[in-house]
RNA sequence: GGGCGCGUAGCUCAGUGGGAGAGCGCUCGCUUCACACGCGAGAGGUCGCAGGUUCGAAACCCGCCGCGCCCACCA
């Protein structure tokens, strides 16, 4: 208690280590897997990458989940938020491979096995980065459960799911095209490219006509590929070309015969409505081939250079190069026609920014048409709600065409497929075969395979563990917008087959937050804030309660001033705690006793403000949550309640209302900012044990009381209006005035104490102040000053009569009365009313 | 090309049919016995533009202007 009267600034510093030791020695963040999903509550946290530090996203996202987590903990659910990295194929390859080429190795250089324990020795040293900085921001996440997405339990599930999948048909191996990415070397997803704007040249090249009579002209960004063309194609209606279907043309530089054909998405008016057909190496080429049964030929390999299959002139070359070439060569020809700069959009690997290949490969995809239908039914009958409800609409459109998953990928960090080959033989299942001469293949599984399993790997699936029978299904994921195809569409159908149900009940889309200039928050733009500056700088409760209050459905930018506002908060809650707890007698219990009418009101306000956080939780609205907290404790408890109970005698019943009070408020602000509310929690009389353990009463309507909130909202009013006359009219703010006061019932000696008027007091009339339900004459003769008090008082005759004038015109107009409902006529009429009185009063 | 969203005080944003709000910033005043990371009082807005619906529009509808984001295989 020292420390409270001392101290006159919360410091989160000194506070936050020590709290966080608390709540982990409780063990608080761990429940017993005991009781039904229904009456429990959980949330699965979007795995981190291992080597990943705190971002702004996980920040703001983490303090959703706690501050859901804390809300439910405290309604006497049990609450567990499963904790767990992802191992990332790609990206932890690359750390990796990046520290060996440091050391003047590679993980060639080193083999398959001895790089994998690289990577685990990796884990080791910098996995636990990000679960620390968890709990620098306060997260209860189920510190005692971590999972990884390539334990042994994780294995057995991932490989049960590929292995069940198979036997099932709805994964195969097939030779397709797959945007292949040159800086992994490896295939990627359609998720895993973005497009890009790119100005190339788009070329006319002629292709001369078999028969000798004529030529054929094409359009192409690309020329290189014509190696390893196999057709050219026109549209079936298209006059100029119709002669032409069925001739064929040679090839220039390779001299191959190309069968010309007709096909429907060639575009009479783009280009010259000729199109080169490449299957190899075009995706559309691809489509249009694989339906006239054309040749694939691959000239481009899959370090990006040219394959022996173009030509010997070309073998070795980077595709640049190769397009100079082949462009040299036609010049000389005469063949090249025309190039003129040409903008469009072009595929790169998110991953390496290789700009991606399209090649044909053989590899493992995942017929998804069939888990897509149930994932579709639980969003469109609700069993999923998907909040703001207009990304259910992208959902349902993603998923309604949806493609096969290509899902290999060339790593060795990851689930290794678990498929071995014998010759012509194919074994799959979770074990190795029996018999030698078995070789594995070498593919890793796509990283978002083993994260669509994330709800219920983690829980102990494919066993049926307790945890899985108390927790599954979870009941919110949070996540942001862009890993809502990438991974939640994915658990929906994974979960739906495997674990028998939705894997979650409610999805929330939160913000993605953007540099404070609007800009992306990127490492490489020099725009990322790290959340674990403004920890140091603000405070953890202050971060919470600034990402929620700037947090929405769409993009926000971060608003430092939020945080700001954050912190305050902290530090108003802290003071306001000792006003209390410095005067307060502590054997007065917390049971409230109510003597005056603001003692009732604030116990209404404080039933108003539950109820209201509780519907801003459920609504997912966090913004409106957080501010409506900083509105309680600013604008209702501490501005009035507090003030209002200045000089008046620290009684038992005074005591056990405020103690009572400062709980309330105390378990209603910890969800988001818990550290400074569980610290005051210690020092108030009579409570127990950890505040994020204690539990908490529901809202209940019933107390509310509408008569004390109508007294005070005049008596606030009142007090306001009092003030500013004071301060407009030059008067001092210790000067005490002395006044009568006509109406305000009981409340009249309130209003006096808090505007410093003295109603035993007499003296010639200085000026008339109207207040609801009466007016203010204040009687302080020539103390003020005369001619200042006549200016304020022509004003407010002014501002009465513009007001008079504007409740007349409503009146009088006929619509009005006969088509607006009748209380707001009434009340407008009561108004006119009022003001006229007001009026008169001065 | 399709879809979604935004434009309100100097800044960042709430407000979705009945008298324009918050936080920050700004001005003035205050050593008021919790807090100067404080208290009190103010100034500041043709609610992007133009039309329509309505007794009444910041809000609903149409168009335009400006700005985002997502999806899409026209070489």
């Amino acid at each position: 208690m020292t420390t409270l009267q001392e101290r006159t600034r919360f410091e989160p510093a000194e506070v936050e280590p020590r709290i966080v030791e608390r709540w982990l020695d409780s063990g608080l963040h761990h429940p017993d897997p005991d009781g039904t999903p229904e009456e429990n509550y959980s949330i699965a946290i979007p795995p981190p990458n291992v080597t990943g530090v705190l971002h702004m996203g996980h920040a703001l996202n983490s303090s959703i989940q706690d501050t859901l987590i804390r809300f439910n903990r405290m309604q006497g659910r049990r609450a567990k938020w499963i904790l767990g990295t992802d191992h990332a194929g790609i990206a932890t390859q690359k750390q990796v491979e990046k520290a060996l080429q440091g050391e003047g190795t590679s993980r060639e250089e080193l083999g398959r096995e001895r790089f994998i324990d690289r990577v685990w020795e990796w884990r080791a040293q910098y996995g636990g980065t990000i679960v620390e900085q968890l709990k620098r921001l306060g997260a209860t996440v189920d510190y005692d459960d971590e999972r990884f997405t390539l334990d042994e339990g994780y294995v057995r599930a991932v490989l049960e799911v590929f292995v069940a999948l198979y036997r099932k048909g709805l994964i195969y191996r097939d030779n397709y095209m797959v945007n292949w990415d040159p800086g992994t070397r490896s295939a990627i997803s359609d998720l895993e490219v973005e497009d890009r704007e790119v100005t190339d040249a788009l070329y006319s090249i002629a292709y001369p006509l078999a028969d000798g009579d004529g030529e054929v002209v094409v359009a192409t960004v690309r020329p290189e590929t014509m190696l390893a063309d196999t057709a050219i194609a026109v549209n079936p209606g298209d006059e100029r070309y119709r002669h032409l279907v069925g001739r064929e043309a040679i090839l220039p530089i390779v001299g191959r015969r190309l069968p010309i054909i007709a096909d429907e998405y060639v575009k009479t008016d783009f280009g010259t409505g000729a199109l080169k057909i490449t299957p190899g190496h075009d995706p559309n080429d691809f489509e249009i081939g694989r339906a006239h049964g054309l040749p694939e030929i691959t000239v481009i390999g899959e370090d990006g250079r040219m394959t022996e299959a173009a030509g010997a002139a070309f073998a070795g070359l980077t595709v640049d190069e190769a397009r100079e070439t082949v462009l040299a060569a036609l010049r000389e020809q005469g063949l090249l026609r025309d190039a003129e700069p040409y903008t469009h959009t072009v595929p790169f690997s998110h991953r390496s920014g290789a700009r991606v290949e399209p090649l044909i490969s053989l590899q493992w995809f995942m017929r998804m048409d069939e888990l897509a239908a149930p994932a579709m039914d639980a969003v469109r009958d609700g069993r999923i709600r998907i909040h703001p409800e207009s990304q259910s609409r992208r959902y349902l459109e993603w998923l309604q065409n949806i493609r096969p998953w290509c899902i290999s990928r060339q790593l060795w960090w990851g689930h290794q497929i678990p498929v071995w080959y014998r010759g012509e033989e194919t074994y799959v299942g979770t074990e190795p075969p029996e018999g030698e001469g078995w070789e594995r293949d070498p593919d890793v599984l796509d990283t978002w395979f083993s994260s669509g399993l994330w709800p219920f790997a983690t829980l102990g699936w494919p066993d049926d563990t307790p945890q899985l029978r108390a927790f599954y299904p979870t009941d919110v994921l949070s996540t942001a917008r862009d890993i809502l195809f990438l991974w939640v569409a994915r658990m929906v159908m994974l979960g739906m087959e495997f674990a028998g149900d939705v894997p979650f009940e409610d999805v929330y889309v939160h913000s993605v937050i953007q540099a404070p200039d609007g800009r992306r928050m990127s490492k490489s733009l020099g725009t990322g804030i790290d959340p674990i500056d403004e920890i140091d700088r603000h405070g953890a409760d202050a971060v919470r309660f600034g990402l929620l209050a700037m947090s929405s459905t769409q993009d926000v930018k971060y608003s430092s001033e939020k945080v700001q506002q954050g912190q305050r908060l902290a530090n108003k809650l802290f003071n306001a705690s000792r006003y209390v707890l410095l005067n307060v007698r502590d054997d007065a219990g917390a049971e409230p006793r109510p003597q005056t009418v603001y003692d009732r009101w604030i116990l209404s306000r404080l039933q108003a403000a539950k109820a209201a956080f509780a519907e801003n939780i459920a609504e997912f609205d966090f913004a409106k949550a957080a501010l409506g907290l900083y509105d309680f404790v600013y604008g209702e408890l501490c501005d009035w309640y507090l003030e209002f109970t200045k000089g008046r005698e620290f009684a038992a019943d005074l005591s056990a209302t405020m103690v009572h009070v400062l709980r309330e408020t105390l378990t209603l602000a910890h969800p988001v900012i818990p550290f400074v509310t569980e610290e005051l929690w210690s020092h108030v009389p009579g409570t127990e044990g950890l505040l994020a353990q204690a539990r908490v009463a529901p809202a209940d309507p019933s107390l509310r009381d509408e008569a004390a909130e109508a007294e005070m909202a005049a008596v606030i009013e009142a007090v306001q209006a009092l003030r500013s006359w004071r301060d407009e009219a030059g008067v001092k703010p210790g000067q005490v005035l002395p006044a009568r006061i006509d109406g305000l019932d009981g409340s009249a000696r309130l209003v006096a104490r808090m505007t410093r008027l003295d109603l035993e007091g007499d003296g010639p009339l200085t000026a008339t102040v109207p207040v609801p339900g009466g007016s203010v004459e204040i009687r302080a003769g020539e103390l003020v000053d005369r001619e200042a008090e006549e200016r304020k008082a022509q004003a407010e005759r002014e501002r009465l009569r513009a007001e008079i004038d504007r409740a007349e015109e409503k009146l009088s107009n006929a619509g009005f009365v006969a088509k607006a409902p009748p209380q707001l006529v009434d009340a407008e009429r009561e108004k006119l009313d009022r003001l006229r009185r007001e009026l008169d009063g001065l």
